[in-house]
DNA sequence: TCCAATTTTAGTCAAGTGTCAAAATTAGGG
DNA sequence: CCCTAATTTTGACACTTGACTAAAATTGGA
């Protein structure tokens, strides 16, 4: 039995100092999240985080050198997150490889519903364009992702070699991803996102077992 | 012999004023479009259009009586031309409704591949999510997209109830915008972009012919 | 208790924001 | 060529906001 549920934050304990040190810090990143999320990247401003944290500006200063530090952190404790539940879903024992593969679908497509992610993706997006370390650090979240899909893929088919199971995986994982501006939270299509599910189940799966490498040459 | 290039802006002529007046309308546009692509919708300042322009700031209020309106006309001239497009290869004459849906999906996949589009959309995704105008306005461009493919789908499987054809457009529309991320313009991926296009016109395909109206049954 | 961890106070300094009125310049029909 | 309407420049207003810091005050817990 899996959990679909995607933690907001996943953040490693610093050494040393206070528990409330340990809460204040968490509860900054978190602040930081929600401002992003209801307010867009435009309102991540120090003060608007301190305000929303409760907390004085100068205290910032005192858990992040920089605003740039706090940003990366808070994108740290988000992608950290998705990459541990990639991990618990394509490893669960006794299930097999397909049943993985959909589980793998329910939990991002689920996701994307989420308030968190239908606004705080987009941002990400739009920042990783003018933004090198953004960039680099949602390469290396899609990167997980596709490795995870790619050996599911490999063990339902393991004839299609390597490099035409990459872009499946980049085509199945971009298609997930696309559903968020249509079907993502309180966006008009939301409602319809179980049959969407089934549809991507069902066309992720059958695309997966179906194709040959004959299939990747130009028509 | 369609064209799979979608112009960045299209501008309806203002009425009365000088040769002058319409291009300094447009040249305003085109600039604030660069701005956004190139440095991100915190650039996207009057004086910063300004400069960009060559104009003086007080000379874009001439034009646009605030910020607003200019990136108002901004997204009109934008949308307009997609429209224009959409219509184009969905209605061309004499070839089969096959033949046109894979044309649809060549001239949306071959514009996520440039820098306007790949820079573009994603900031509009995110301002959406915070500015109404924004988001009715994408809404609908993309109703538009759906309606085309949807008359598509509806010649090629006659069969499927609208409100399933409905859904298979949406899972289609949304698969492409998906790929933005990851084979648009520079991004790691792009030079898979062909072998993607081959996939995505077989598997839209097979997809839109095979479906039966028990798929859309939950699991 | 006492010291390190946390928080507040109270700023600095700089840069930028959208908008506007009025004057100067230019275009092009008559 | 002239004159008026269209366009452009000038120069400002009035105000907000940005990131960041030093030093003092408070708090937690071994």
């Amino acid at each position: 039995m899996t959990n679909f549920i995607v933690p907001d934050l996943k953040i490693t304990p610093r050494p040393g100092g206070y528990a409330r040190g340990q809460d204040g810090f968490e509860h900054i990143l978190r602040s930081a999240l929600s401002l992003l999320v209801n307010h867009g990247s435009a309102a991540l401003t120090l003060r608007r985080i301190a305000t929303e944290s409760g907390m004085n500006v100068g205290n910032l200063n005192y858990y992040f050198r920089s605003k740039e530090e706090l940003i990366r952190e808070l994108l740290n404790a988000v992608i950290s997150s998705y990459e541990e539940s990639f991990d618990e879903i394509i490893h669960e024992p006794g299930a097999s490889a397909e049943a993985r593969l959909e589980n793998m679908v329910m939990l991002i497509l689920e996701d994307i519903t989420t308030k968190k992610t239908t606004r705080f993706f987009p941002e990400l997006w739009a920042m990783a364009n003018h933004d090198p370390f953004i960039h680099d650090r949602m390469s290396e979240l899609y990167d997980r992702a596709r490795v995870s899909l790619n050996e599911l893929i490999a063990e339902i088919n393991p004839e299609l070699p390597s490099d035409q199971r990459e872009i499946l995986a980049l085509f199945i994982s971009g298609s997930m991803e696309g559903m968020t501006v249509f079907a993502g939270y309180q966006k008009p299509w939301v409602a319809q996102m179980p049959i969407l599910k089934t549809l991507a189940k069902k066309s992720f799966v059958q695309l997966v077992k179906s194709l040959r490498a004959e299939d990747f040459t130009a028509s």
